[in-house]
RNA sequence: GGGGAUGUAGCUCAAUUGGUUAGAGCACUGGACUGUCGAUCCAGAGGUUGCGGGUUCGAGCCCCGUCAUCCUCGCCA
């Protein structure tokens, strides 16, 4: 007796408690003051709990009450009590209140700069991420920070259940160039000489699949020295999973296993199995990205043959011209819409968009009049086109066509609501290509990356057409998001070589860079192959917030920064003195 | 590196074509009140309009620069 300690938490109390003397612990969230009378809501992670100070009772605890402020933490002790006419049904304990006999105030606050308890977003990001301890105090975010703890449990429950181990791979590694921009530590013990963070755990889980551990996975941190977006962070988390003894096929029956296991435990809904699979040129054929959004239709078609033929000039001339059928949507889209919606389109780098409006007897449009009649019946057929329908068409150089169609293609599902926002759709995009031509560099490069194993039918195209080859590939996307890619790996030192040769990394920068990890392919390395995903995309998807920054406790701003804790920082030059520095690099702007 | 949006009280926002003493809600301080639950009522305090420069009789508003936050292109094998 006497102690402050709690015995229930504020979301748990009844009316089955009804009599029983409790402790609650928490945050005041809000006090109303009514003289003889004082209520406070206490708040804590599960829940809040309404506490009466009554100065009949004790008039000391009661002026003590009429202290209490925004995010005092308090201790009260009372007996749990009905609150017959009185209940509010806004609060899952709204049956019950506690009359308090005493109060103990644990902990006074200044007043908070924002509201605690709202779940609007109370103030700028800026300002919330200034005082991210109240930030995440907000129920709002508590609940995105528990359900990425549920996520991460139930992604470990399934992947152990599955004879999978965890093992932990270091953050202080070395650099391989290729990839993104590396973070680098230098080394107090040897000056000159730095490690690189993991952009991934890549050849260390291969590394573990040679050394036999057949099923691992990691949530590993990750690190890229890129600019920041909405979706990106310079460290994040990925589910890194790597398996031996398998093809494409059985990794995905894993994720597939692993993504319903999760869906159903967190959020307790089914996911539709197998996931859809599509080839990368027809992903890129008919929705112009790798990661299409499957929710919707709305296909895109090529018509460039025919506006070759047309007197559009711009058509004519085009390497390409692509269209999109938006069914119905003429009459919702107004003069003013459509250049709207055209200036949107020129934002991703089209240079124009053309559109006409299908009505029975004609095509209205601006440039329906360089259509002959046939050619016009021939846009209808390739279209489907019937009257009411609403056609966009971008004209580029093929490669130039795909940003602009997509997000035009994603802008016209979500504004015609084509798809029920919930719903969560998954499928594999596959048979990436292996390389890419880099023009600049007159090389090839990987698409992936150089580890990844192509087509076992594609292994003779190596030589003459590398740009055809395609790989042992599979990304996972959700609602028009990759949140997940992997693919087969090379375990072959000899085919190792061939692909570091393909994308021309000689002898001599092969054993400097990856040496360590050739050697271990030439001691019997098993097939294997893995994936990783974006933890926190997940999190992002699953609980649909925007912002990568909703979904990680402390995040940096787009210029890198934590605000909370001031980070980066500069620092004594004593430090820099160890580390082997005469010198610090130079602020911009103030030389 | 490029393009765009924003920056006014602790917080969220307002302030006519450039015009006199920059307002409101919430929060805060003091007071009243024994059944509220976004309590209510009365009173009060609170401002380097991000920062620096310029134009002007006069700038929160116009111009130049700069900083910060966000969105986006490049970048992210």
């Amino acid at each position: 007796m006497g102690s402050w300690r709690r015995t229930h938490t504020c979301g748990e109390l009844r009316l089955e408690n009804v009599g029983e003397t409790v402790t609650l612990n928490g945050w005041v969230q809000n006090y109303r003051d009514y003289g003889g009378l004082v209520f406070i809501d206490l708040r804590d992670r599960y829940g809040k709990t309404q506490i009466v100070f009554d100065s009949a009772i004790d008039p000391a605890m009661h002026e003590l009450a009429r202290s209490l402020r925004s995010e005092f933490v308090v201790s009260a002790t009372g007996k749990v009590k009905d609150r017959g006419e009185a209940k509010n049904p806004k609060l899952a304990t709204g049956d019950i209140e506690i009359k308090a006999t005493s109060l103990t105030l644990l902990n006074k606050s200044e007043p908070p700069p924002f509201e605690i308890g709202t779940e609007d977003e109370p103030a700028s990001e800026e300002i919330r991420l200034r005082y991210r301890f109240l930030d995440l105090r907000r129920p709002k975010m508590q609940r995105i920070i528990m359900l990425r703890h549920q996520i991460v449990t139930a992604m470990r429950e399934y992947l152990n259940s599955q004879r999978f181990c965890e093992i932990e791979t270091p953050i202080l590694g070395r650099s391989t160039p290729e990839g993104a921009r590396d973070f680098l530590v230098p080394s107090r013990m040897h000056p000159g000489s730095w490690y690189a963070l993991p952009q991934s755990p890549q050849l260390l889980k291969q590394i573990l699949m040679v050394a036999g551990y057949d099923r691992y996975y990691q949530l590993a941190r990750c690190f890229r020295d890129e600019d920041l977006r909405s979706n990106r962070q310079p460290e994040f988390t990925q589910l890194d999973i790597e398996m031996a003894f398998v093809e494409a096929e059985d990794v995905m029956n894993t994720i597939e296993g692993l993504t319903c296991h999760v869906v159903e435990k967190v959020v307790g809904r089914e996911v539709k199995r197998p996931f859809v699979h599509i080839d990368y040129d027809d992903a890129m054929e008919k929705y112009a990205v790798d990661r299409p959004d499957l929710r919707f239709g709305l296909e895109i078609v090529d018509i460039t043959e025919l506006g070759h033929q047309t007197e559009f000039s711009v058509f004519k001339n085009a390497p390409c011209v692509r269209a999109i059928n938006a069914k119905g949507a003429a009459e919702k889209f107004s003069r003013k819409n459509l250049d709207d919606i055209t200036a949107f389109v020129m934002e991703q780098g089209a240079k124009g968009l053309a559109w006409m409006k299908v009505e029975a007897d004609k095509l209205q449009s601006p440039i329906s009049k360089f259509f002959s009649d046939s050619q016009q019946t021939t846009l209808r057929q390739k279209l489907n086109a019937e009257p009411g329908d609403l056609l966009f068409f971008v004209a580029d150089k093929r490669e130039a066509t795909h940003g602009p169609l997509n997000a035009l293609r994603n802008k016209l599902g979500k504004d015609l609501e084509l798809y029920d926002p919930n719903e969560l759709h998954f499928s594999w995009v596959v048979k990436f290509p292996m390389f890419e031509w880099n023009e600049e560099d007159k090389r090839y490069y990987a698409a992936h990356h150089p580890f990844t194993s192509p087509l076992d039918e594609d292994w003779d195209l190596m030589e003459k057409t590398p740009d055809k080859a395609r790989a042992k590939a599979y990304d996972l996307v959700l609602n028009g998001e990759e949140c997940g890619g992997g693919t087969i790996r090379l375990h072959q030192f000899e085919r190792q070589m061939k692909i570091f040769e393909l994308i021309g990394l000689d002898k001599e920068e092969q054993e400097k860079r990856f040496g360590f990890f050739l050697e271990a392919l030439k001691f019997g390395a098993p097939p294997h192959g893995g994936i990783a995903f974006g933890i926190d995309r997940w999190v992002m998807k699953l609980a649909g917030v925007e912002s990568i920054r909703e979904t990680m406790a402390f995040p940096k701003t787009q210029r890198g920064q934590d605000l909370m804790m001031g980070a980066p920082s500069e620092v004594d030059t004593k430090q820099l003195r160890e580390l082997g520095f005469d010198t610090v690099p130079v602020k911009k702007g103030s030389s």
